[in-house]
DNA sequence: GGTCATATTTGTCCTAGACAACATATAAAT
DNA sequence: ATTTATATGTTGTCTAGGACAAATATGACC
């Protein structure tokens, strides 16, 4: 019942590994190894897209397909396991991927919502979801949780997050921040959690769902009078991919525009430090956004000093 | 400054047709006409791009491309003016409608809000929000708003549903219904849709998000115990993938599981009435959990009636 | 008007080659 | 010994033009 056959394009959407690159690893590395239906085209079975997905993950997080290929599944699955840092997950982390592991609708929301309450949002994002969404997606690495379940753990969060960004008092506004993703990139989460933090901070936010093309991010930031463009990216998208878009948007955008990125996609980036600002933590919002409030504040002053 | 070109791979990611489809289209019908660069790859000027989304949305609209690629932009753009049912619009739409355009964050929430508590929610769902996304869709279509206007709407809407969505008191959670979108269908709006009516009618409603994986609907609906599948269907997927997956999944799963499909990608589908239950509106909603309950209390009253 | 057979249209898949961008190893020079 | 230049891999994306089945349109006939 499991052996079905998938075509060249569903590998490629369920893998997110391009037709372009699958056969390009067959010709070159022997893997995979897709059989063919009558009419000459590639069938893969389900095993060898179990083992794609394994690889490109780990290719996301730095290493050589051309030695991953090479690889058996077992091989490939050791890799995965982190120096394990257990001790350092919170006893709420480990309770909360109980409850995911264990079914769905058994009262995830509502642990969430007592966590919220019990932390405040500010440490509810930063103890409970940053750690979570990390350990949901090693666990989903490690073949311990489906994508089901992660769906609906991503599902949750952002009904929480939505009903918590709209219950929040808004700030005065300063600065005010676009926050969107770049076209390809999928993830919503992130940006409702950089909404949160800057919200905290009493900064305006414009939230704008994800995948926007690099021209509209260029006309709504300057429409809507943002100073900042905030850009959330996951490592769904690779590195290579990122850095292109980001440069190219930088090069669009008017400088007195900046742009901040974060995300596990941006972890790893280095070369484009100085015109842009990359964010490895949430935390780092705080002293980001106190920052451009004294500088500022410092022209203004200046200004009047001046007159 | 807008003039600037695109790779094949940015207008696969902007316009939706695929780089094979592309290349197609120029071999035998001389459009579009990319230039070349220094290494001999197509480069798109953005007005070609703006043509092909275009052909794309009247594609979808079931025309054929090989006729309307021989058509200027102005024709294009005469063709997507439907039969006026401006009179049919209602005035809060428009008036909605005069604020998403007028620029961001001027009280579209708020508007929306006021509205959602006029109305309640359910004559929310269908006067207001069904009818203002296809007016969206429309302005996008004709070109009177941009795609991030679009995406800034959509990310309103789903903040004022899902708040909403949260404050609905649970019903007895019968029949159990899981929520999902094909891989590849990315509009989540309604599913949130589709989730409110539900919950409305009683319903027990699962909530997974956008592109779930066929074997992992299956495998949710299984160990989650719903009875019904509801699937989201947005016309940004061809009829054609839509039909194909819709085959399979039906194929995939037990028998004793309903798919019920909804959303404007099902509208002119007719050759799988049989095996999946089709939704034109929001309001069959109504009847069809009425009807499910309906036969699950006639088999309990023969159940006992037989004893 | 409806039903069937034939013709056209259309998207996706194929092969196999090329090349730039990046990473890494090796040699030369300070 | 450390930096700098050069060579060698490695990798993803792009190219061309051909093939074919599934979907759709056209026309003949009842």
């Amino acid at each position: 019942m499991t052996n079905c056959m998938f075509s060249i394009s569903d590998i490629e959407r369920e893998s997110g590994i391009s037709r372009d690159t699958l056969r390009v690893w067959e010709r070159r590395y022997g893997f995979p190894t897709p059989s063919r239906n009558e009419r000459g085209e590639r069938i893969y079975p389900d095993e060898q897209l179990l083992r794609l997905r394994l690889i490109k993950q780990l290719q996301d997080s730095g290493m050589q397909p051309g030695k991953l290929v090479k690889l058996e599944y077992q091989q490939l699955q050791q890799l995965t396991f982190q120096p394990d840092n257990s001790a350092l997950v919170p006893a709420d982390v480990k309770m909360l991927m109980d409850i995911l592991t264990s079914g769905f609708g058994s009262g995830l929301i509502s642990q969430l919502d007592t966590l919220l309450h019990q932390r405040g949002l500010r440490y509810f994002l930063t103890d409970v979801v940053a750690p979570m969404n990390h350990a949901v997606g090693q666990a989903w690495f490690e073949g311990r949780v489906g994508i089901l379940d992660e769906h609906y753990y991503a599902e949750t969060i952002r009904t929480v997050l939505t009903v918590a960004l709209n219950g929040l008092p808004p700030g005065d506004g300063n600065p005010k921040i676009m926050l969107t993703t770049l076209p390809g990139e999928q993830h919503g989460i992130g940006l409702l959690m950089a909404a949160c933090m800057l919200r905290l901070e009493g900064a305006g936010v414009v939230l704008i769902g994800v995948q926007t093309p690099l021209e509209e991010i260029v006309r709504g930031a300057i429409e809507s009078g943002c100073s900042i463009v905030g850009i959330s990216c996951s490592d769904y998208m690779g590195r290579r991919t990122i850095a292109s878009q980001l440069v190219k948007l930088r090069a669009l955008l008017p400088e007195g525009v900046a742009i901040w990125a974060g995300g596990s996609g941006v972890r790893t980036l280095t070369f484009l430090k100085d015109s842009i600002r990359l964010f490895n933590d949430l935390d780092q919002i705080h002293a980001a956004v106190q920052a451009v409030l004294n500088v500022a504040a410092g022209a203004k002053y200046e200004l009047i000093a001046g007159t």
